[in-house]
RNA sequence: GCGCACUUAGCUCAGCGGGAGAGCACCUCCUUGACGCGGAGGGAGCCAGAGGUUCGAUCCCUCUAGUGCGCACCA
């Protein structure tokens, strides 16, 4: 493609494609380890393996490649190591489903033909959300991605199982866990999500035994459980049942004898003051039998259908139990009343099934002595989040947390390396499979059928990705990672995870930067998600707006730890920002023929005003830059390039080097062709990170050193802050802006060029003089004449007053001179109330004395100006009269 | 119930101790040799309410109201 050929529009689809073949051809993701160098490691959250790109996924990922693509080009040895994780549940309920179409369960085929579904499964779609991440332009080393149930991963899921348990911080018991029916398994704590519904309150009368008419009143929310009530409970302060602690009641439809006992967990002034107690179905009524030992009757089963425990109920599923339970407590007159109760109800975080609390054999990992080191190191600095205030939530919730369930009635995830010997009883954990029991030499071994939480492995993951337990130069090197990018509603599950396993195994923390961004909202401000049906789709985006609109609409949207909502109006807005950029560089590239920067001598070319002002305004803009990436402002830093290069690079800068790139002063050409490429090809690497994709077709275009931008170095400042020219700069736009004000007030089309007096004291008037030929330029003006303030002023003339400078446009069949009256009345008016303001803030005593010098003295000054300014617009406005 | 956020222009959101900002939308003008996915100009806000700290508060503190989100075993 010649330059000529360049389109007015800006089309991503074929250069996105063709730019990241090239990447990956040419191993740009691939980092050299030097040990020389300090590295820059970024570990993917790991996407589901079943899933698709979502919003999240999108904005989670451009923030990484955002710092990735920074770091890398900062000279770091930069991985971003990618993978995928198993998903446990999801995974294996999606391939049931499919299953399912035939007719078939799981059970039908077997786990071990089951499994092999599931891999065939993984291979065929695992490797679909890698494509979409690349669609987007990540840059991740593919040559080191890792799957949660591959090899090494597994390797180090079965060595740290197995060193807990060897450590006592891994058990087995019966307790309390949440059961979902529907995913036919337990699940752990943080799983549950707890909605507020409204149900009913039951107050159900249990006869006292061995008394005629005595009863005792209960309430309950779930009156199936009453089938596995073992007790009444009473607080033991509670006056109104001290007479019955000791006693006995009857189980009403079942008739079985129960003890009424006291325990503090009661809360007197809930219901009635008698709570019933059913210690297998349900957490705090277990704690309670644990501690008045009571017997434990399970009703419900597995598949939340009544147990034979529930007698003739059996076989009846919990809901429908519940229907008829009531019925007959209402026929045998122990149902006293009904009330509304609004409470929290737990929910499978998966599949919405209302979870069933009941007593299960399952593996624990004791929590406290793991939680602590892992709170420490955050209180003492060892791990930063950012936004700060996500400090306190990860700390409230490691201080309440309780042991975590980690098996999980599923096939498809590690297995846990526990065996049984059913001849000695032997149990047996092992980080090689066994095939005899080592105490009596059985052959008769079983092991445990159950699996681990997917997040036991996830857990694991920034030190098993890099290789542990095997200490790879990869571990050595990369680990540990510099950040973690993840969403807020993941702390929990996974963040505080890796923290605590890191330190128990690594005895280091897994990154030293946690970033949580928000969530992708959509433009109503809803959570997106399939049942709303309001998803928008990452890749409908990239297909119409290319990926480098989507990426920078995502993060010039993005405040640190806030959610942002999603809208088609901002990512249009992206999209003129990237065809801005592409069509200033094609002005660029057709006015750069022939150009060879290897050619110039930056030191014999003479810079102008606008020359040295752009070169100043990039320096700093580099430099704000920088700092905001390094405060994680990504937002801050996109925002701060979009202005600069639409409004200070395109709209004055550009404007003005078509004087002399048009011109026939050939040394004058060749500076402004150096300086708008100096200043475009480094600010396309400013803008890289965020825009991958444009940066490079355009870069490749222009003048460059280096195989792709990619891997061109992180530009430097252009010289020291040339404050000087920034400030005579500021005069001429201000100028500019003043001119262009006044005749549009006044109605004058830019067609009509006009000649433009300016008066200003000597100093002002010199630069003004100089720079005669911008105003000419920006102003629409024909002649520029430059005088001294004190010169006669022009009679019928537009006019506009700026501090120590007067303009006039004598145009005098167009001006109309009662609107340039009312006009200069106006700024009058305006100026007055300035004034006023600056007087009362300097006659304010305590302003002098206690506001710091350099606020007073800018106040000094602002009166001063003003003065001046009113001073001459009453001139002005006498003249004006004077003259009608 | 406890905690954490948020409330700024019609909309989406920045700013956060010294005179209110952007994008979109709106109004006026412009076929200027990169771009109409453009250019120039403009209107628009008691910065939720009430107190307090301060010379000075949109910004800090307290309370109130509304919204959102976490956490929580009240049967």
């Amino acid at each position: 493609m010649t330059t000529k050929d360049i389109p007015t529009v800006y089309d991503p689809h074929a250069v996105e494609e063709k730019w990241y073949q090239y990447w990956l051809d040419n191993g740009c993701f691939t980092p050299e380890i030097d040990p020389e160098k300090q590295p820059y490691t970024i570990v993917i959250p790991p996407p589901n393996v079943t899933g698709a790109l979502h919003m999240g996924h999108a904005l989670d990922n451009t923030i990484q490649d955002v710092l990735i693509r920074y770091h890398r080009m900062k000279g770091n040895p930069t991985l971003w190591l990618p993978g995928t994780d198993h998903a446990g549940i999801a995974t294996q309920a999606r391939v049931e489903a499919e299953l399912a179409k035939e007719g078939l369960s799981r059970w039908d085929l077997g786990r071990e033909k089951f499994l092999e579904k599931v891999w065939e499964w993984k291979h065929q779609y695992g490797g679909r959300i890698i494509t979409q991440l690349q669609r987007l332009g990540a840059s991740c080393d593919f040559t080191r991605e890792r799957f949660t149930m591959d090899e090494g991963c597994s390797h180090a899921v079965r060595e740290v199982f197995v060193s807990l348990y060897e450590r006592g911080l891994i058990y087995r018991g019966s307790y309390i866990v949440n059961w979902c029916p529907q995913c036919h398994t337990a699940i752990s704590d943080i799983e549950v999500e707890h909605e507020d519904t409204t149900g009913h309150l039951w107050y159900v009368r249990y006869p006292l035994a061995d008394e005629e008419n005595g009863y005792v009143t209960v309430a309950t929310t779930r009156p199936e459980t009453i089938l596995g009530d073992t007790a009444v409970a009473v607080n033991p302060h509670d006056e109104r049942y001290k007479d019955l602690v000791g006693k006995e009641v009857i189980l009403p439809l079942v008739g079985r004898r129960m003890p009424i006992i006291a325990d503090y967990y009661v809360d007197p002034t809930f219901g009635t003051g008698a709570v019933k107690i059913t210690p297998s179905h349900d957490p705090n009524d277990f704690e309670i039998g644990q501690r008045h030992d009571l017997k434990q009757v399970t009703v419900i089963g597995l598949d939340g259908r009544m147990t034979e425990g529930a007698g003739k109920f059996a076989g009846l599923d919990r809901y429908e139990c519940r229907r008829q339970l009531v019925n007959k407590l209402q026929e045998g007159g122990y149902l006293e009343k009904i009330e509304d109760l609004d409470h929290a109800v737990g929910h499978c975080s998966r599949c919405n099934t209302v979870i069933e609390p009941l007593l299960s054999k399952q593996w624990f990992v004791k929590m406290k002595p793991l939680a602590e080191p892992a709170l420490q190191v955050v209180k003492e600095g060892g791990i930063r989040f950012v936004p700060e205030r996500f400090t306190k939530i990860y700390c409230q919730w490691l201080e309440n947390i309780r042991d975590w369930c980690i098996s999980r009635q599923l096939w498809w995830g590690h297995r846990i390396p526990v065996w049984y010997c059913k001849d000695c009883g032997k149990e047996i954990a092992s980080r090689d499979d066994i095939s005899s029991c080592p105490k009596c030499g059985s052959s008769h071994i079983e092991q445990d059928p159950d699996v681990l939480d997917t997040w036991f492995s996830s857990a694991l993951w920034p030190f098993s990705t890099l290789g542990w337990p095997e200490e790879t130069a990869d571990l050595k090197y990369f680990y540990p990672t510099s950040v973690l990018v993840t969403g807020r509603d993941i702390i929990f599950f996974w963040v505080a995870r890796m923290i605590f396993m890191a330190l128990a195994f690594m005895d280091d923390v897994p990154f030293k930067d946690v970033f949580i961004h928000g969530l992708v909202l959509d433009a109503e401000g809803r959570k997106m998600s399939k049942s709303l049906g309001n998803g928008i789709d990452p890749l409908e985006v990239i297909e119409k707006y290319g990926a480098d609109t989507l990426r920078f609409m995502l993060i010039t949207g993005s405040v640190p730890g806030y959610d942002l909502r999603f809208n088609w109006e901002r990512v249009e807005a992206t999209r003129n920002f990237a065809n801005k950029v592409w069509n200033v560089s094609r002005l660029a590239l057709l006015n750069l023929e022939g150009f060879d920067p290897s050619q110039v001598n930056p030191s014999d070319l003479e810079f102008t005003l606008a020359d040295r002002w752009i070169r100043s305004r990039f320096s700093s803009v580099r430099n704000r830059v920088v700092e905001l990436i390094s405060d994680y402002d990504l937002g801050g830093a996109g925002t701060a390039l979009y202005e600069f290069i639409w409004d200070e690079f395109c709209d004055w800068y550009v404007e003005l080097a078509k004087l002399r790139l048009y011109g026939d002063d050939e040394k004058a050409r060749q500076t402004a062709q150096y300086v708008m490429w100096e200043v475009l090809e480094r600010t396309l690497r400013l803008l890289h990170p965020f825009m991958p994709f444009i940066t490079e077709e355009i870069w490749q275009h222009l003048p460059h050193e280096g195989e792709s931008i990619m891997n061109a170095p992180y530009p430097k400042e252009i010289g020291e802050r040339d404050e000087k020219a920034e400030k005579e700069f500021a005069l001429i736009q201000e100028v500019v802006r003043g001119i262009r004000n006044a005749r549009a007030e006044m109605d004058v089309p830019p067609t009509r060029r006009a000649r433009v007096i300016i008066q200003a004291k000597p100093e002002t008037a010199a630069v003004l003089k100089q720079s005669s030929m911008y105003i000419v330029s920006l102003a629409w003006a024909n002649e520029v004449v430059t005088g001294l303030i004190t010169a006669e002023k022009p009679p019928q003339a537009v006019s506009f007053i700026t501090n120590g400078v007067e303009v006039y446009l004598p145009l005098a069949d167009l001006v109309d001179m009662d609107k340039e009256t009312a006009r200069v009345k106006k700024e009058i008016a305006a100026m007055e109330a300035e004034v006023k303001r600056s007087e009362r803030m300097l006659a304010n005593k305590g302003f002098l004395a206690k506001a710091p010098a350099e606020v007073v003295q800018k106040e000094r000054e602002k009166e001063v100006g003003y003065r001046d300014k009113l001073a001459r617009l009453k001139e002005r406005l006498t003249r004006l009269q004077g003259n009608h």
